[in-house]
RNA sequence: GCCGGAGUGGUGGAAUUGGUAGACGCGCCGGACUCAAAAUCCGGUAUGGGUGAUACCAUGUGUGGGUUCGAGUCCCACCUCCGGCACCA
């Protein structure tokens, strides 16, 4: 017997949405749960396996928290600005606003059959008017806080999107949508502050609940490495200073040489005549190179001497300035002093152009003189340092680093290797930045009365090298907000992620007018309290949004610093081959085929049971099969014995059997109670077969005039509601069926008794030397004494031990005893 | 190269603070029901030895060491795989 699994899901999801099971009331904050999951990008993919493993996983989770009696706000939305959908749209010819709505439309459908409990009253949709209207607010609050700053910079430019990229967004000098390679442009953009914020970025990660390797991945992103600035004057040019950085002040005197990198204003400048030939060549050069050749590790250093000389300022020596592409302009000053003794790269250079190279820290158990074969970077003795000889490095490092900054010839900085965050995007379908631009005012935000500034239907959106909205007449001629004359709009758009780094907000007040959310419900109810999703987004929207609240909250329009107290990332499911699901590959699973086989409880069920949430794997198609007949072992124990529900008559004298099946459902409620805290639904799941299969035995066992309606009863409901998380819309029905009032949501989760779950007898094991020995079954509650008694006179072991000393005995309570012989 | 994480049966994966390794499934083998099949149910299933069958013995969590009465778990060295970063001075 199978259970109609369509007519249930019809049934309950109608059900659900009539009488409002899932309507979440804010003003009942005292036990709040914030459950957020990363909303859906509703580009022409439908939803696919991927979605479900984190979905899924998710509700139970929420619901499993709403059983507990908490007011669960688990919302759903739509990131519906960005590149694939306008990709489509032009592919197709079809306007990104039909495909998106469409996509929304049908992506909502989708996510109902999951069967999860999101409150639709709650969506949002990034792309709509009414909230991108909030996202240019917040651009301008940013600009008015100075966290908004437009700039001349070299940025990536992704030739096949048309389009620059934040750093964020290439990934090994390729675009992180299509993988074409990036190219350098200098192009005035939008950027936001967030380097401004880096201290409390890294600080802040002390205070949230996130795995260990998303911290590190955003600890390392943002790179901090402290550090000097010292200043080199360049011979012939004595009122210009040229500044380096580097974090081995320590190994000053071993300078020989010093790089620029090629695209420093210092170039052109002190170049001599002799070597402008070369030089303008070699900038030429590396202009060309694409940055993923230019930041290769494996690639040959290059460099051209400059004809100039810089002076060391620790010792007057003059040493020749180089230009080589090693040395990147974004980083730092764009200049270092080079010690080819001390650094693996300067090495590498130094060899390759006869450049002298100078000791000045001596490695232990090495010679002064003797030559070095490769850098050395580690600490060691001062050599070569004039008065510093003969300190530690460590020491020197100190001592220099002070010295410099009493001479006022350098000081203490630290660097970061992250940058601040690019937002422009030369595409069309985002939301538009809201800025002016005047021949007289120059730049002037839009006034915040004027917002949205809307993205307007009628343009062509086809890349053709310049920003779709500025071939909109319409949209870009305007008048100054302030002195009222012609005026030209900004004509970029906003990187999406600008969009995504504040919509766990607009959630919360998803249809306020007049502000982008109620100050007093984000007070109540932020931060999230669990965020769930992918991996893939550590140092992108997951830096982002942090930076957003702490700047808001600056402003004072946050109440808190981090936005999400905890986070999960879900794993990946892969095809069945065990590589990653692609089309090209053709090893795609597609959900809707199980569904219709199985029903959607079964395919959330075995996602959980099948795999580690955080880990994922390959998917297996046996694996759906074994859920489904776990399920329909539960739909046939329920309506199998109907009858235990009615009359109730409370029979409290438990048998042995019933003793057992009492114990057996007090422990699976602890333990389901536990796992699913924890997101370890596959073993919570293995609770509950171990507790049906006690269940079947106990049927099987013991005669029905013997069984006890009454803990059967117990028993039954109990299991429906422990699944219920799990598997929904069965639990639904068979809630129902064993006479329960709907919704089994609102029935409260089960509670365990932990004596029950203990018992009298437990089985000691015995060693021998830290080998098993016997086994015995013994009162639980022995005292070390009697323990050792027991076990020193059970089966075999006297026997043993009769020749042998007994030197110790441990005994680890209600559980193992060791003998230690000699 | 640097920084993380992980290596457990044929297989997915379990194992509080060091304390019965392999839970729960899949697969496989055997059996019951059936004319037969499907479905369902029951039993077995780490490896090697041993026994008529139990019992029992040895080995076993990537490799090699170590700490401990006792190590999948802690420490050291190494190997492999996965992820992130990568000329960041």
């Amino acid at each position: 017997m199978s259970f109609p699994f369509n007519e249930i899901e019809n049934k309950w999801k109608k059900y659900w949405e009539e009488s409002k099971t899932y309507k979440v009331n804010l003003n009942n904050y005292h036990k709040k749960c914030y459950c957020l999951v990363m909303f859906p990008y509703p580009s022409a993919d439908k939803l696919h396996l991927g979605h479900w493993f984190n979905y899924g996983p998710a509700d139970t989770w929420a619901r499993f928290k709403k059983m507990n009696d908490y007011e669960v706000f688990h919302p759903m939305g739509f990131d519906a600005f960005g590149l694939p959908a306008e990709n489509y749209a032009v592919k197709t010819g079809i306007h990104p606003q039909k495909t998106t709505s469409e996509n929304i439309a049908f992506i909502r459908e989708q996510l109902k059959s999951i069967g999860a409990m999101y409150d639709w009253d709650f969506e949002v949709n990034t792309s709509d008017p009414s909230y991108y209207k909030w996202t240019q607010w917040l651009f301008l609050q940013l600009y008015k806080n100075n966290l908004a700053y437009r700039a001349e910079a070299p940025v990536n430019w992704c030739p096949s999107c048309q389009t620059v990229l934040a750093n964020e967004q290439v990934i090994e000098g390729k675009c992180e949508r299509c993988s074409s390679l990036v190219e350098r442009k200098n192009l005035t953009q939008w950027f936001f502050r967030i380097t401004a914020y880096a201290e409390r970025l890294l600080a802040g990660l002390d205070k949230i609940e996130w795995p260990i390797k998303t911290k590190l991945m955003q600890k390392n992103w943002i790179g901090k490495s402290k550090g000097a600035e010292i200043e080199f004057s360049i011979a012939g040019f004595m009122d210009e200073k040229l500044k380096v950085f580097t974090t081995r002040p320590d190994t000053l005197f071993g300078a020989t040489y010093m790089v620029l990198a090629p695209e420093h204003p210092f170039v052109p400048k002190i170049s001599s005549k002799g070597q402008a030939k070369a030089v303008n060549e070699y900038i030429k050069q590396a202009g060309r190179a694409s940055e993923i050749e230019r930041t290769s590790t494996v690639r040959e250093k290059t460099g051209v001497f400059t004809g100039a000389y810089a002076v060391n300022p620790v010792n007057n020596e003059k040493i020749p300035v180089w230009i080589a592409d090693y040395v990147l302009m974004t980083y730092g000053t764009g200049a270092i002093m080079a010690v080819p003794a001390h650094d693996e790269r300067d090495f590498e250079f130094a060899e390759k152009y006869n450049i002298p190279i100078r000791k000045v820290i001596l490695e232990p158990g090495t010679e002064k003189d003797a030559p070095l074969k490769e850098a050395y970077t580690g600490e060691g003795t001062m050599v070569n340092s004039g008065k510093y000889d003969g300190m530690s490095s460590k020491e020197c490092l100190q001592q220099i680093s002070e010295d410099l900054e009493k001479d006022g010839i350098g000081k203490r900085t630290i660097q970061y290797k992250f940058r601040d965050w690019l937002v422009s995007r030369q595409r069309y379908w985002g939301a538009p930045i809201p800025m002016i631009f005047c021949d007289d005012c120059g730049e002037v935000p839009v006034p915040e009365e004027a917002l949205p500034v809307i993205l307007p239907e009628d343009v062509d959106f086809k890349p053709k090298g310049v920003p779709p909205l500025a071939t909109s007449e319409k949209f870009v001629n305007t008048n100054c907000p302030k002195c009222g004359k012609a005026a030209r709009r900004e004509v970029d758009t906003m990187d999406t992620f600008v969009d995504s780094s504040w919509y766990f907000m607009r959630y919360l007040s998803s249809k306020a007018k007049d502000k982008p959310w109620d100050t007093e419900v984000i007070k109540n109810w932020m931060p999230v309290d669990q965020y769930i999703g992918g991996i893939d987004h550590a140092t992108m929207h997951l830096l982002y949004a942090r930076f957003f609240v702490m700047a808001l909250y600056d402003m004072g329009l946050s109440p808190v610093e981090e936005p999400f107290k905890n986070l999960v990332h879900q794993g990946i499911i892969k095809g069945p081959d065990g590589n990653r699901m692609s089309k090209s590959r053709g090893n795609v699973i597609n959900p809707e085929r199980y569904l219709e086989k199985y029903g959607s409880d079964v395919l959330r069920c075995y996602l959980m049971f099948g795999f580690d949430f955080q880990a994922g794997g390959p998917w297996d198609d046996g694996g759906s099969a074994a859920i489904n007949r776990f399920l329909k072992r539960i739909w046939r124990v329920v309506s199998e014995n109907i009858d235990v529900f009615s009359p109730e008559i409370k029979e409290t004298s438990f048998s042995k059997d019933d003793k057992e099946l009492n114990r057996a459902m007090h422990y699976a409620v602890k333990h389901v109670t536990i796992d699913t805290e924890r997101f370890h639904f596959n073993t919570a799941i293995s609770r509950v077969m171990e507790l049906v299969n006690e269940l079947f035995r106990y049927i099987q066992d013991v005669k029905p005039e013997n069984q006890n309606k009454y803990l059967l009863a117990t028993v039954l409901r109990n299991l429906i509601r422990l699944i219920a998380p799990y598997a929904p819309h069965i639990a639904e029905e068979l809630w129902e069926t064993a006479g329960g009032q709907p919704s089994v949501f609102n029935a409260g989760w089960p509670e365990y008794d932990e004596k029950a779950i203990e018992t009298n007898e437990i089985t000691w094991v015995i060693q021998v030397n830290g080998k098993i020995r016997e086994r015995v079954s013994a009162a639980k509650n022995l005292s070390k004494k009697q323990a050792e008694e027991l076990a020193l006179n059970t089966g075999r072991i006297p026997d043993m031990i009769k020749d042998k000393k007994v030197v110790k005995i441990i005994v680890v309570p209600q559980k193992l005893i060791n003998i230690v012989v000699r």
